[in-house]
DNA sequence: CCTTGACCTGGAGCGCGCTCCAACACGTAC
DNA sequence: GTACGTGTTGGAGCGCGCTCCAGGTCAAGG
């Protein structure tokens, strides 16, 4: 698969795709005869993975360690679990905080709500 | 109260306070005889809600918009309530996509523990 | 008086995560 | 054979949101 096909199918842009690989995020891609990306089924779900990690506010630093412990293979199992679960943690507690922004945020809203009403009703 | 006060009780730095008053993310600051900041009980308010806005990641330009707004007086209440919500629904967007994703990470952080137990067993 | 420490200003620097660019190499279609 | 489209590289640039720094001012304490 081209470069260009694949940014389409993984969602990276083409740049990303290329700055991935050069920071060691992506492992070297195959090369066609003219020294072009040619990229496989199993690069798809990897880069798709990376693109969750990422959407799930993984910071880079963070994902270079999980593809470096990728690249080392099975031994590294228990220890990608483990930056993975951290990383759960992290984001139910993200959540945790967020709901109680959001609460905060409707009562400011609710403030706006009767402050709206008073001055429409007194004009 | 003086700047590194306020800074503690209001939970952003003291270099964070001069550069939100810089870019017009605060109003300009009292000053006392000698040129510096005097702030009172009503900056504190706004700057913890300032705050609360940066936690929800609320980007500097729209709170730049709400901070316009608000230095506009009451004329502006509807717009800022809008401008509000339109976040909060974003929010609730963004918790949406993370309850997805969370789940995404479980069956992957699951997969790990078969992988393991698997290894563990042949072993 | 003189030191100390907190404050002031304008501006530079930084870490993140891309994004864009110039200059060049192919391979296919006409 | 030449134009075009798509790819390559190394490196520069960018937007965000601070953070740090040099060089100076001022008030209070010893």
């Amino acid at each position: 698969m081209k470069i260009s096909d694949f940014s389409r199918r993984s969602g990276l842009s083409i740049d990303t795709l290329r700055y991935y690989e050069r920071i060691g995020l992506l492992p070297r891609t195959a090369r066609d005869g003219g020294g072009r990306r040619s990229y496989g089924a199993d690069d798809l779900a990897w880069a798709c993975f990376l693109g969750k990690l990422q959407a799930m506010d993984m910071p880079i630093r963070e994902r270079l360690t999980y593809s470096r412990l990728r690249s080392e293979g099975d031994a590294t199992l228990a220890a990608r679990r483990a930056l993975l679960e951290a990383h759960r943690a992290a984001l139910i507690a993200r959540q945790e905080e967020l709901r109680g922004l959001v609460a905060a945020l409707d009562a400011k809203i609710a403030h706006y709500r009767d402050r709206e009403t008073q001055s429409g009703d007194s004009q």
